[in-house]
DNA sequence: CCTAAGATTCAAACAAATTTAAAATACCCT
DNA sequence: AGGGTATTTTAAATTTGTTTGAATCTTAGG
């Protein structure tokens, strides 16, 4: 396999393929990692993520606001809460969801760049 | 529609319903990051993320590390470069993908986050 | 020109995620 | 206990994303 200039210099001096690839994440760390962007990966995901970063809400505010079916809805914090960005608590005949720590930082990342 | 103590409490003191909704992202804005999070929302994409951290490098020494067949590579660099987390550039008989600045910025969190 | 190597495109097959509607569960209140 | 509200679960239908292999494009070099 022939390569371009500096392509292979700069390769040498890092080991070759076999030096890249031992620099490369493990395979566990690179599929928690895409697992954590799949649940991220969705708008109406990330609405109730900005939503929650305002105040812990009960599931029926959330589907008011958002105004879609409760089961789809379910589905979706159902999501989030499985990639450990809410958690839900019952408090009477309610689920109160809240932001997890991490899932604190997320929301962050999307408020803050809300293009408004 | 009745709520839990707290949350109605809560609620009203930053708008009730009409006013957590104008604190939202508004939907570009949403559809726009969720499809950033969608282009990271698969490990074989994260590892060329890595590996771009690393240094540029042409599609076949890509492939070389990745191991997989040349059309599913193009496949997911297309994610990549549509995202605009890569770029590729011609050299000659090659194609040279680098990072974006947007790529090296979350390759960092990628890289950091290895678990190793 | 002709060929070979590097890379992309296309369409069909396949797999995974999402939506939908109905049914089930859990809890409170009287 | 019985009724009503809030939420989840399930399974089927749908949509979306990924893989595969064949065909195509582009460029360098004989």
């Amino acid at each position: 396999m022939a390569l371009p200039e500096g392509i292979e210099e700069a390769l040498c001096r890092c080991g070759g393929i076999a030096g890249l690839m031992e620099r490369l994440p493990g395979d566990e760390a690179l599929e928690r990692e895409s697992a954590l962007f799949r649940a991220l990966a969705d708008p109406l995901r990330l609405k109730i993520l900005a939503m929650l970063a305002v105040q812990p809400l009960c599931v029926c505010v959330v589907k008011a606001v958002l105004g879609i079916a409760d089961s789809k809805l379910s589905y979706h914090l159902g999501v989030l809460k499985k990639a450990n960005l809410i958690a839900g608590e019952a408090q009477g005949n309610w689920i109160i969801y809240r932001l997890t720590a991490e899932g604190e930082a997320w929301a962050q990342l999307i408020v803050d760049d809300n293009g408004s």
